[in-house]
DNA sequence: GAAATTTTGTGAGCGCGCTCATTTTTCTCC
DNA sequence: GGAGAAAAATGAGCGCGCTCACAAAATTTC
């Protein structure tokens, strides 16, 4: 039992770096799981008998970079900046990771993170839920407004959305051009947190 | 020459009506281009000698939507308001003209109006940039600063795009929620824009 | 260790969107 | 109206993601 549970998951990491390279090198559409299973010398069925999907193939990755990009974020002193700041911090942490995936990502994050119920990718909504629970835990420890409400985060989760895409394509040198954009994006939001503040404060009289 | 263009027209037309019948009776995804082709009267590959794709079918029949949703628009006065209940307003015609297709238009404006790169939708392009037009004018004449930078405009696209995708999954009856995410989104918009207006403002002095 | 059982691997094959060589229809010109 | 050219329709077929009936291998039971 020890031995094939080490060889299976001996298997799903190959399977893993093979899709990473090939994703990397020739794109993620152009790449069939026909290639990705020959070349990790597999059946072409038995790629799904450990991803259920293509799709899930390249969520995973996205949520590997992303899961260590989160414990870098988190292992860093983030005491005295304002929310804006963290929240530009925390979403460069997760830039950085990705950024060796930058040109191939558009199409994995399009159809496995869009805010579109449609989409069912597990990781894809993994990724989602874990970004929002530091975000939202960001928020909570910068003021008295413990809960953000779900309206908030799906407007949080619409410009982080935005940033990404715009990174994707973003043609300028070192995306400085994404920085602004994320930059103004999560000040933006910080705004409309602090006006949801004083509407809860007005409503609260009643 | 006459009567063969006529006949066309009307094949295209066939095709277009009888693709929006099966989409909305059995969803995008669940319509196969064979379905179309069969209930229209035309052989399978016909029907890419109207359309290029099954993408570009979906995305013509919302252009068709947001066309006269815009003409509406357009025809009422809209004189006195301000520019967020403008653009709410704005946006609002087009989401009564899409009220149809709500529950299917998910994957269709996923792929085919999204702000990455990969999108090759003609009519997705037609749609983003027609609307976009229309705010670019509404923002013009409702202030001094004429040209909306195109960082703006990606963020009214980015949120636009939001409201959608929350729209096309919302329970609540009438779809009532989305008119509070419409609204804020718009206020936050217009509220970015006139931050830009100071920033160019200060700048302007150097 | 053989038999029974469970787990894992396999590849032929399905249905999809879409292409393209070919056939069929329509138009043009005398 | 018949010959030739142009336009349009056709459907066999491709490559894709993915499924599933079956085979092979590993594990358990005796």
């Amino acid at each position: 039992m020890r031995i094939t549970a080490k060889a299976k998951q001996e298997t799903r990491t190959r399977i893993l770096e093979t899709a990473r390279k090939l994703f990397l090198e020739k794109g993620f559409e152009q790449t069939t799981t026909r290639d990705i299973a020959s070349l990790a010398g597999i059946a072409a069925g038995t790629l799904f008998n450990y991803f259920p999907s293509k799709e899930e193939l390249g969520t995973t990755l996205l949520a590997e970079a992303l899961d260590e990009a989160k414990t870098d974020f988190l292992a860093k002193r983030h005491g005295e900046e304002d929310l804006a700041e963290l929240l530009f911090a925390h979403a460069m942490a997760g830039l950085r990771m990705l950024a060796p995936y930058r040109t191939a990502v558009a199409p994995i994050i399009e159809v496995g993170m869009s805010p579109f119920a449609s989409n069912g990718s597990c990781e894809g909504n993994r990724i989602r839920s874990e970004h929002l629970e530091t975000v939202a835990d960001l928020i909570a420890n910068s003021g008295p407004n413990t809960q953000p409400s779900f309206v908030v985060m799906h407007l949080y989760w619409t410009l982080y959305l935005g940033v990404l895409a715009f990174w994707s394509g973003d043609e300028s040198p070192n995306q400085e051009d994404t920085l602004a954009i994320l930059d103004q994006s999560m000040r933006l939001f910080v705004s409309s947190l602090n006006e949801e503040r004083v509407v809860k404060e007005d409503s609260s009289d009643e």
